[in-house]
DNA sequence: TGGCATACTAAGGAATCCTTAGCTTTACGG
DNA sequence: CCGTAAAGCTAAGGATTCCTTAGTATGCCA
């Protein structure tokens, strides 16, 4: 019944853009195959959240960083997605042009 | 005697930025005045993590986004600082840039 | 010197998470 | 239509982590 956390609504939008099922998911992660998937289902409904090194790994296997996960604004997420496939040499620029306006 | 965690290393740097103790930056994310001191340094010294909702007051007193908080790559985090203070029409026209190379 | 602010910590009650053991729904194949 | 396998989902309680309490240590300066 309640509403969704953006860190459950972030883990989802990225499993289901990688196309795994929630237990592979779990199981990709590290996480024993036996509870995997309760875990990720407990996630992605937000009746809990993962400790931060849980986070990180599922973040790996999502190929997104770990940040996207906890960003609620939709345009900053997008961004921090889109960056997490940059090279190294583009942030730098980026971050050269957004130093000085 | 423990590394401390990215989440705790960005929380320091961010409150040192703004020049506030550990005490007042608790006070203003809305802790209790008696514990607010104890459980930030808990946070910055990683022995503990606070929930999300408590992160969200936390980066929103601090002038950075929340998924600032959690992201390792220092490169990445920097970016994500920077575009916290970025216009909607500046972070649409670099979606714009970063999705078309 | 005393008083105050800041940083920090152990311990235990309080809250949250992880594991177990399933149930329910969906998607096929026969 | 029915069986079944995969996927999604959940309650309950033991396991783990957090929050609160109570306090120490250090530095500053009136």
């Amino acid at each position: 019944m309640e509403e969704r956390s953006v860190f459950a609504r972030r883990l989802r939008a990225a499993r289901e853009a990688r196309g795994v099922s929630q237990k592979q998911l779990g199981i990709l992660a590290g996480i024993d195959q036996f509870v995997a998937s309760a875990r990720i289902n407990q996630y992605e409904r937000s009746k809990h959240v993962p400790d931060l090194h849980t986070a990180q790994r599922l973040a790996a296997e999502l190929n997104v960083p770990v940040s996207y996960l906890y960003e609620p604004d939709d345009d900053l997420a997008q961004l921090i997605r889109l960056l997490g496939a940059c090279s190294r040499d583009q942030r730098h620029q980026l971050i050269a042009q957004l130093q000085t306006p």
